[in-house]
RNA sequence: GCGCCAAUAGCUCAGCUGGAUAGAGCAACUGCCUUCUAAGCAGUAGGCCAGGGGUUCGAAUCCCUUUUGGCGCACCA
């Protein structure tokens, strides 16, 4: 059974469009005038945002007041005589004054919503709206020199959610983090292990720390771990052989304690991919031959440029250095010329920190110098986030005395909150996190405001199990005792589901669901308070259970989809 | 200086491809537990959608401009 919801907005669109013959020649149009432009339209069929004005509402009339050089309002009435109302979900269709045309939708909507929502159960919400397309979602891909920060634990958060969120429409979902263990920035790790190696037994004023080496301490301790096991040996080795050692010692351990880090996010994923293999395989090689032989490069002084023209940004940018080394840049575009390439993937989904934009316009730019269509990466740049505590921006962690990190928000705030606050806001929108909220148990904390409908539905169906039973089994026909605007709204409410996980996958923005999640809690809440279910009258009190029953299935169905526990008992 | 992102209630934020009287939560004030979970509900109050122009039947939404804030502008990643 197609979803109740987006079939009876289609439905209102074709049925305008099956009485446009009758409105023009009511209208004394010929009847076949503009056929084709109207033939292209896509009405919009809102809910108005006064739900007394009608369920559905759409602007028909204006837009086809312009084609058809008609008022809307006579238009409007027109459509409304001749929609045909039989035999679907529409009780009534009238003209407001200005010329929307509303309707109301009729018993048989709201039955079958439930009646969905129930045979679909566990998978109610998902669709195939993107029919098996094959996306990459890239996300936190930090630099394993060190510890992640909290703009990767709220890029972590949304990457995982979006991704599901994704999966829900249909698309293909391969979760992936790429490890940039290739270039400067490791070649800078490597001095620095190096130097605090030799310091260690020449002395620290005998050797000398890179001036933008990495100096946090984790260097120190991983030298440390190193020098347990490998004693000196190294000391008198070239420089070559010592840095290769502790790299090939450090970074499998940087890398083994990011994934176990992003495992209490819950976060796992399909792939991950090392940039060093991309030097392995020569796709960078590769790429640069690709690359010139598009004519979009030029050498000047032995530097390989990027054309700015080609690459859609503002100075020329170096691909290959003096020193012959690549730069990021040149990775990042082979990373992707494999993504889309040799993967096939039909859509890149990148999440970047905002302090990234800057390189969206080239990526995208290089992209195009390929060949590829620069619609298929999409780049989702997420703001930055600073922790408070009430008024207070908290920067240090009690514990370390280092910067708070993705760590160290789990030891303050538990992992559903983490993931249902980051995904609270949209990407774009630049963040506190206030742990004095996160860690409240109570109404403003709206994780528990979520959790405690799904609690509170459980017990009432625990409570009634036989009679649950039996609904579960039995076909309902008729839902016509659900008739409060309470019951109705929430059903309404149940019945865009699908349409809401859409829409967030089309604008890459989960926060959209966190929030429908909060508007069916707050709808059911309302329900529970007017709607009293144990009631005498046997009918309805099965009919109210069923609707408990359904919106249970609605709040699972969103917290399993973003890893948020759904407790039965608060 | 150039570029990207933002500016909506006291605070944190929604507001769809332009649509009807601009919404929610928190904070403030008032009420509701002998009845299914009060981690809940009902109500009151709170706005020149940063300022100014334009586009049209219609603008918080689109365009231009000014102001304010965040972030970028490496042979770093």
């Amino acid at each position: 059974m197609s979803d109740v919801f987006l079939k009876t907005k289609s439905l209102i669109n074709e049925k305008i469009k099956n009485s446009l013959k009758l409105v023009k020649k009511e209208l004394g149009l010929q009847t076949d005038v503009c056929d084709e432009k109207i033939h292209k339209l896509d009405f919009s069929i809102e809910i108005p945002f006064n739900r007394s004005h009608g369920d559905f509402a759409t602007n028909a009339a204006f837009i086809l007041a312009k084609i058809l050089k008609i008022s809307p309002l006579k238009i409007a009435k027109s459509i409304c005589k001749n929609f045909d109302l039989h035999e679907n979900y529409f009780k009534t269709c009238e003209v407001a004054g200005n010329g929307f045309i509303n309707f109301i939708l009729s018993e048989k909507f709201y039955n079958d919503v439930l009646k969905n929502i129930k045979n679909k159960n566990k998978n109610y919400g998902k669709s195939d709206f993107y029919k098996g397309k094959k996306v990459i979602v890239e996300f936190v891909s930090a630099n394993p020199t060190g510890d992640m920060h909290l703009g990767n634990a709220r890029g972590g958060s949304l990457g995982d959610c979006l991704a599901s969120v994704l999966e829900a429409t249909g698309y293909k979902v391969h979760r992936e983090f790429y490890v940039n263990d290739a270039g400067n920035q490791i070649e800078k790790l490597a001095q620095s292990l190096e130097a605090r190696y030799l310091q260690f037994f020449l002395g620290e004023d005998s050797v000398a720390f890179p001036e933008d080496g990495y100096k946090n301490y984790d260097i120190i301790s991983m030298t440390k771990e190193f020098i347990r096991i490998y004693k000196n040996e190294y000391v008198g080795l070239s420089s070559d052989q010592r840095k290769k050692a502790l790299l090939d010692f450090a970074l499998p351990k940087n890398v083994e304690k990011m994934k176990k880090d992003l495992q209490k996010y819950k976060i796992k994923y399909d792939k991950w991919f090392y940039e060093s293999d991309l030097y392995k395989n020569k796709e960078i090689e590769n790429i640069i031959e690709e690359l010139k032989l598009k004519n979009s490069t030029y050498e000047e002084d032995g530097v390989l440029w990027a054309k700015s023209s080609i690459f859609n940004c503002e100075k020329d940018k170096v691909l290959v250095r003096k020193n012959g080394v690549p730069t990021y840049f040149t990775a990042d575009i082979a990373y992707h010329y494999n993504k889309f390439i040799k993967r096939n993937f039909d859509l890149c989904v990148n999440i970047w920190g905002a302090d990234h934009h800057g390189h969206v316009a080239r990526m995208k730019g290089a992209m195009k110098a390929l060949g590829i269509d620069e619609k298929k990466l999409k780049i989702v740049i997420v703001q930055i986030v600073r922790l408070v505590r009430g008024n207070e921006v908290v920067r240090m962690s009690k514990r370390t005395g280092k910067t708070i990190g993705l760590v160290d928000l789990l030891e303050e705030v538990e992992i559903n909150e983490a993931r249902f606050m980051f995904n609270m806001l949209k990407a774009n929108t630049q963040m506190d996190f206030d742990l004095d909220l996160a860690t409240r148990k109570s109404a403003e904390n709206p994780v528990y405001y979520v959790q405690y409908a799904h609690a509170r539905i459980c017990s009432i169906l625990k409570k009634n199990k036989k009679k649950v039973d039996k609904i579960k089994k039995n076909e309902h026909k008729n839902l016509e005792l659900l008739n409060s605007d309470f019951e109705k709204n929430l059903i309404f409410c149940l019945a865009y589901c699908t349409e809401k996980i859409i829409n967030a996958a089309k604008k890459f923005e989960p926060a959209n669901i966190t929030r429908y999640v909060l508007d069916v809690a707050t709808l059911f809440h309302k329900f529970y308070n007017h709607c009293r279910i144990e009631v005498e009258d046997l009918k309805l009190m099965n009919e109210r259970l069923y609707l408990c029953l359904c919106t249970k299935i609605v709040i699972k169905n969103i917290l399993n989809m973003f890893k948020i526990d759904a407790p039965e008992v608060m």
